[in-house]
DNA sequence: GCTCCTTTGTTGCTTAAACAACACATCAGG
DNA sequence: CCTGATGTGTTGTTTAAGCAACAAAGGAGC
């Protein structure tokens, strides 16, 4: 992939990587059984096959082991979207902006189960990857980092926003028409000097 | 589980448990795949999330590992079909030769692929397991030793024979007749001397 | 025959994971 | 109240896995 994430970037020994694959998959499991709370690091750390002073070796406790899930999770579904390694295009825009509705409906339902803090990690975790990327659209672009600062936040946050409103709101409009709608707005937060293409 | 297979017994350091898991469902599904011949050891390990030195640390070539995952793979065909910490029963041998028969086509046709030497690999494992359950059966009953290895042998010799030939007869009668038909002639074997229940 | 390339086994040295033991927190029940 | 039980973090020591580099065995193609 062409745009890595800044953390985990280059080589990493490999049985760290194994381990937290381990970590992370048991982590989704467990998640999806019995939720946050429930869960304990000896859970965790049996269903990984991995000792529990390794699981610490890793992370200071399971909140942080949840928003580097989160961000994983995150990562894996832009991937699979075939996002994350491209270019600024209006289709990649709007097939972003799926992703994070998706992920947003996703999370509040899958577990509703983990304190007030839940919904504000993973809009803290999405956001900034949404920020991420669409920050290295801008500077593929030549656009100067400070500009490509402040529009990828305006639009990350807008995104974020127009998301969970999109989630939360009853009826839910179809999503390929909220998109349609709404990603010329966040078009023109990027674009907002260099106004081409 | 009661019936512990003689290998791999005890407390065995869980990071070598983990890593010949590992080796064992990435083995697996290259098996699946590609077919014996095709696998490389690199494969194996890149596969598992190992180093290749690790694999070797393990088992001397890949044909130790065929050899200890058709072992392996039978082994969990057993439990699952809840045999294997059981006492003897007529239902329960019938059970046992139910396994065998399906074992031997599933790897009959599952990977053809891999010399000559494959059935004779597969024939040599089953056949070692299920003397050793029948043997654990007899003794459990109080059969002398040495005669509950002379019936234990027959029997299991019996059971693969019986079972390679139904695999390969065409037309194939049912499975629950033949099992029926035969393992009146398999209890009498094992159970020459003691002629009770 | 001869390369070039891939795969195989093997070997010190390095590093991450396992362990056991610890002090501490939390909580249910007598 | 206290007691037993369970979960949390932390630490030093031990052990398995990773790495890099090696020699050697096979193939494929010229």
């Amino acid at each position: 992939m062409l745009f890595q994430a800044p953390q985990e970037k280059e080589k990493l020994d490999p049985r760290v990587k194994r381990t937290r694959n381990l970590i992370f998959r048991a982590f989704g499991e467990l998640l999806a059984e019995k939720g946050f709370q429930a869960i304990t690091v000896q859970d965790i750390a049996y269903r990984a096959e991995i000792n529990r002073a390794t699981f610490y070796a890793h992370f200071p406790d399971k909140y942080a082991l949840l928003q580097y899930s989160i961000r994983r999770a995150f990562e894996e579904e832009l991937q699979q979207r075939t996002l994350s390694a491209c270019h600024y295009s209006e289709e990649n825009l709007r097939a972003l902006i799926v992703t994070v509705c998706d992920f947003v409906t996703q999370s509040g339902h899958h577990c509703k189960a983990a304190g007030g803090q839940f919904d504000a990690l993973v809009e803290g975790q999405v956001r900034a990857q949404v920020q991420e990327l669409m920050q290295f659209w801008l500077k593929q672009r030549s656009m100067p980092p400070d500009e490509a600062d402040i529009a990828s936040t305006a639009a990350a946050w807008a995104i974020y926003g127009l998301a969970q409103h999109w989630a939360r709101s009853k009826p839910q409009p179809p999503l390929d028409a909220y998109v349609q709608r709404i990603s010329p707005l966040v078009r023109s937060l990027l674009m907002a000097s260099t106004l081409s293409d």
